[in-house]
Order: C-alpha cells, then sequence, then structure tokens
DNA sequence: CGGCGACTTGAACAAGCTCAAAGTATGTGG
DNA sequence: CCACATACTTTGAGCTTGTTCAAGTCGCCG
C-alpha cells in the first residue's frame, strides 16, 4: 500500500500491470516475454476490488474466468446437495482461484473473500485463445494448475492424518509456508480465516481446533492470541506434525 | 481379452485405435475432428500392459508422459518425508493418471497397479504440441484435468464426514457410479482395491472399514463377500451417506 | 492340502464430538 | 469515547465413536 502510493505513475497505467506485479514469479505471467506479457494484460482486469463475505461465483456459474487474488485471501466451498457444506481450499495472494469449474465449465465451488480484496479476472475464453498462441503461457498454465492439483493432495494428506494436533500443525506450516513465499513474515502473522473455516477444513469441529491450539501453546510450539499466530519453534512444528505425542 | 481374440484384424492396426476404443467419450479424444484424432493416435502407445503392482512412476520420476487406465484399476499415493503414504486416488478405466507431476514436471505420487491391466501411455511433450495446433483436444485436455480435479474435492468431502458409515458409504457410491459410466453392471461388482487401500483412502483404520461394510450389511443395504459388493439399495446408500444413524 | 495374507469380530481404551457456559473481540449507536 | 450487543473463541465435563490390540475366520495360491 505505502510502497505503491510512494509510485508517481498515472492510474491508468497502473491498473496494467503483470509485468511490475509484486506476486511475479508466483502469478500467469511466469517465463513469459516481454512482448507476450502485453497480450496477456490486455485481457486482464486486474485489481478488482471484494469485499468481505462478497463471492466471485457461485456453484454452478458458468466459468467466465479465472481469478487471481492478489491482496486478501479467500475460500473456496463445495455445497453436497444434502447440505452438506466442505471447504475445498484456502487461497493467498497468488493463487488462483476457480479451477473448479475446468471439468464442465461450471463452477462446482463458491469462492467468498475471508477480508478485504483484491482479485485479477482473467476471462476464461480470451485466456483459451491466447494460451493457444502463446506456448510459454500455456505450459504456464499448467504450472499452475499442477501446483492448484498439489495444494488439493496435500489438503487430502493432511485430513488423512487421524490426529487432531497433527492436522493443525500442517496446517499452520502450510500457511506459513505460503507467507514466506510471498515475502511476507512467516513466523508471525494473523489467520485470515475463522476457527470454524479452519475446523471444517481439517474436518474437525470447532472447539478441537481451539484445543489443538492451545495444547500447541503449552507445549511452547507457538504463541496464540486469537487469528496472531506466532511460531516459535519451526521444528517443533514439523514434530507436531509427525506425531500426536510431541516433544 | 476374448473379444480381442475375436477381433481377426491386424495387430498392427488395432494397436493404434483411440478411434474404436470402448473409452470414447470419457478420454481424450473426444470431441476432436477424425482427422486430428489421428495425429494424436500417432503419439499414444496404446494398450501397454501392466502387471499387478507394477509401478506406472515413483516420486520424483519426471513427467514424461500422462497414461490412461484402459482396462484395470490403479492407486496413486503420496509418500509424505516422515514415511506417510497416503492414497489420493484410485484410477479406473478411462481416468487419467500422472497430472500430479504437472506443477513441477516431475511426480509427486507414485502410481501402481491394483491388478492386471493395460494403460495408454501419452507422452507428455508430444501431446503438448499436438494440443497447441489442434484447439479442440487442448479444450479436452482441460475438461479432463477438470475431471481429475472433481474427484480431489470430492475426496476431500468425503474425507470430511465424520462418521465413519458415511465416508464408506460416499466411497461405494463413487466407484458405483464410475462403473456406470463405463456402461458396466453398477449394482454389483468387485472392488479392485484391498481394505487397506480403502481405509487409507478414507483416512480410517482397516478395521473400522470392514465394521462399516458389516454395518451397511446388516441394515440391508448391501451384500458383501470380500471384495464382491452388491447394493441392494441406492436411496438407503444415499441416505446411510447423509447420516451417520441411517433407516 | 497346507500355509499365508486378507478380512472380520471382540473388548478395552482414548481421542474427538456434543452440550454448556464463560470469556474475549468487534463493531455500532448513543 | 464509552457502553452495550453480537459474534467468535476458549474451556470444561461427559459421552460416543473410532482406534488399538488381540484372536479367530476365510479364501487363495503354490
Amino acid at each position: 500500500m505505502s510502497a505503491e502510493a510512494a509510485n508517481v505513475i498515472d492510474l491508468g497505467q497502473v491498473r496494467r500491470s503483470c509485468a511490475q506485479c509484486s506476486l511475479g514469479q508466483l502469478c500467469l505471467p511466469a517465463a513469459i516475454g516481454a512482448g507476450e506479457m502485453d497480450r496477456l494484460e490486455r485481457i486482464v482486469r486486474s485489481r478488482r476490488a471484494v469485499q468481505r463475505g462478497e463471492r466471485l461465483f457461485g456453484v454452478g456459474t458458468p466459468l467466465s474466468a479465472l481469478y487471481v487474488a492478489r491482496e486478501g485471501a479467500f475460500k473456496t466451498t463445495t455445497l453436497s446437495e444434502d447440505g452438506n457444506a466442505q471447504i475445498i481450499g484456502f487461497h493467498l495472494p497468488g493463487e488462483l482461484i476457480g479451477l473448479d469449474g475446468l471439468g464442465s465449465e461450471r463452477h462446482r465451488c463458491e469462492a467468498e473473500a475471508l477480508e478485504r480484496a483484491t482479485v485479477c479476472e482473467v476471462p476464461y475464453a480470451q485466456l483459451q485463445l491466447v494460451a493457444a498462441q502463446v506456448p510459454g503461457l500455456q505450459r504456464g498454465l499448467m504450472r499452475v494448475i499442477g501446483r492448484s492439483t498439489e495444494q488439493d493432495h496435500s489438503h487430502v494428506a493432511m485430513m488423512g492424518r487421524k490426529h487432531a494436533v497433527e492436522r493443525v500443525a500442517l496446517f499452520l506450516h502450510s500457511i506459513s509456508e505460503r507467507f514466506r513465499l510471498l515475502d511476507r513474515p512467516h513466523d508471525a502473522f494473523a489467520l485470515p480465516m475463522s476457527r470454524e473455516d479452519i475446523a471444517n477444513f481439517l474436518g474437525l469441529v470447532i472447539e478441537t481446533v481451539s484445543r489443538s491450539f492451545s495444547k500447541l501453546a503449552e507445549d511452547g510450539v507457538i504463541e496464540v492470541r486469537g487469528k496472531n499466530v506466532r511460531i516459535r519453534s519451526r521444528e517443533a512444528l514439523d514434530r507436531a506434525a509427525d506425531h500426536p505425542a510431541l516433544a
């Protein structure tokens, strides 16, 4: 924010700015040439503001665009017929949102902002056109999709753990790691999501999540104050992720 | 096998046969033209035989090809550093294997045949080349990737259920549905995977899976004899998937 | 037919869930 | 700016479910 205010550049120019975006390597444009970057920028609606609680799309919405979280965090949730909700993923800056619609060209999830946020919106039809002509973008797209799949898989691996503390420790580890990739403080940060969201994400109940946080705090692994978490020992956290009874 | 022996066609011709493949709509070639189909067929090594227990790739293997299960079933498993294994998916005929490598161009899972099987092997580099020139294939690829993502998400939704019987019921439902898409008997079938695999997949312990099967059988929802399952009431199965105490 | 691996069943225990209440932020209106 | 109301979080106590440990059964392949 303040770094941006320092830029004395025309606002209209700032609007289109994949080249200077702080997300850089993390986003789609990674590793495509300058001329091609320009073609991509032309189709992207960047920095759309989203309010807390606002939805980018709902279940059944035709897949019209992919989104990249730029500032702020999002969650995507599936709703099964029987009214059961399951959070499928959290999306921090640089992470793609909307890939759930690729199969049927309609979204199977809904995506909601967890806080005030901004997104870049990439119209899907146009993305396909440009990607067909820019091999680098095509490959980049595959890479980004692949990373999203990796996250789904580590989500499954998290839920496969039998003990609550393991799941919570892995969760904190994952969030911390993603903050690190963003060059943000990753030993102390504020969780953008509620305990209820964490519980749902991990297949636990809210009280169990709370108790797991408290347990990790008692054991000196982390400090917790509401959404603010500080990791006191990365090694201890990793150990807690492996074994229910930690040292 | 026997159906194949009946075919009095030149073997060399049978080797290349996306056009006549029974998987049809389910596989990559869906919805691309005949001329383009030919280009795809040229790069595919079809009907490679795989023995039970044989691996298509392991963790760290460079992504050289994508695979489509043709006959028989596969499982893919992640192995975390701490030696914890988690089954990420089962792959029945027509389903793609190897997408886990898209992000880093190295596999993060290992893929193993659960029984005698055959696969079609699609070299990834060549697939990208052809896809870049055949827009229909590009879109088809996205679709197939999207379906794989949907499966990952329903896996997560399964694991999010708190009660074992719900998870097992959803699992049976999913397998049955996939058999139906293959035009196979879907009310009575043989599970290709062991109880241990099911347990791992669902985040349960083998005994709990066994008990859940027994419970569903007691309640008249299914019949079980080892790997052979018969669904006696689809409605009851759906109910069991929603509520731990079923009717 | 024997032996081994896969599956089932039983009993005791422990982990997580439910219900309940108290404590802590958060935001709004006076 | 404070007071109050609301939503979120933590903690406690008891219960249910799934896990663990152990034994027994089934079925398959050599």
